[in-house]
DNA sequence: TTGAAAATATTGAATATTCAACAATTGAAG
DNA sequence: CTTCAATTGTTGAATATTCAATATTTTCAA
């Protein structure tokens, strides 16, 4: 019983499409828990990387945060308007900037963890423990493999 | 010895950020083979879509191609400027629109697919036959059960 | 030491996406 | 039938993202 040639499969079989309609779904999901305090994804992961206290460039943020250095400082503008998180000359290599999280950005990074752990353990109810350690397993290995 | 608690485990643990970060990359290297012909992801989904010959409605697009409506009508558009696809009033409810694939856009779709094939070929290669179909397969069962 | 190349971050213009309002058609209740 | 709500698709304004160019600082070879 030989497979039908790759050419003529569905577009829902393909690996891409299936990444791109899990991504869409698990991040509506999200985006709708977090809409509570009016902070988009990315905000939440820049405060989350952020909040080990350590500074970090823009690159780095950027790399993290999985947005590109453009978008991730007009976004950081926004942030700094709203006192979440400041700059700081990199005393270093003047090049850089290293960006902090305030006491006020602290205190929402909380609230939005909590968030987030809602819907992690929604995701694990419905979709079972074994099943989403083995999915992470599996990005995980699929994500080293492409570098 | 137990878990340390969801709020202080790193962004790269959560399966919104794995997701995202896969699907960041797999998309990436499709888009660059791809660019090839010059066409994004988006509309090599919608030509595959629309291979089958048969009508579809934008609706029906948009919730295939996982794009919302404004953005696919203004794709779209493009698409019919370039003669790959084309619209139809939908003769049963005229408040709908058909699109179909022109010859044009059948044979480009073809040159498309041959490029998407050489990804999942590479894809297979470097991450395995068996963690591949293993992916695809709690993928599917993920997005199932988020609905 | 100097000067060219690389690294880092930002800016502004061009492009794309989204939100809300709209127009057209259909469905369905009274 | 008639009217009113729901469905479908598009449009325009507001917003966001991206690309290319820029400014600054560092690195490193000559």
């Amino acid at each position: 019983m030989a497979k039908p040639p790759k050419e003529n499969s569905p577009i829902t079989e393909h690996l891409a499409y299936l990444l791109a309609q899990a991504n869409r779904e698990i991040n509506r999901q999200l985006e709708l828990r977090l809409s509570k305090e009016g902070v988009p994804v990315e905000q939440w992961r820049i405060l989350k990387v952020l909040s080990d206290g350590e500074g970090h460039s823009m690159g780095e943020l950027a790399d993290a945060v999985l947005l590109n250095h453009p978008t991730l400082t007009k976004m950081i503008d926004r942030m700094v308007s709203d006192t979440l998180v400041y700059r700081v000359q990199d005393p270093g290599d003047r090049r850089k900037v290293l960006m902090f999280i305030s006491d006020r950005g602290k205190v929402l990074c909380k609230k939005l963890n909590s968030l987030a752990v809602d819907q992690e353990e929604h995701i694990l109810e419905s979709y079972g423990d074994k099943s989403t350690s083995e999915l992470k397993r599996l990005l995980e290995s699929l994500i080293d493999s492409s570098n």
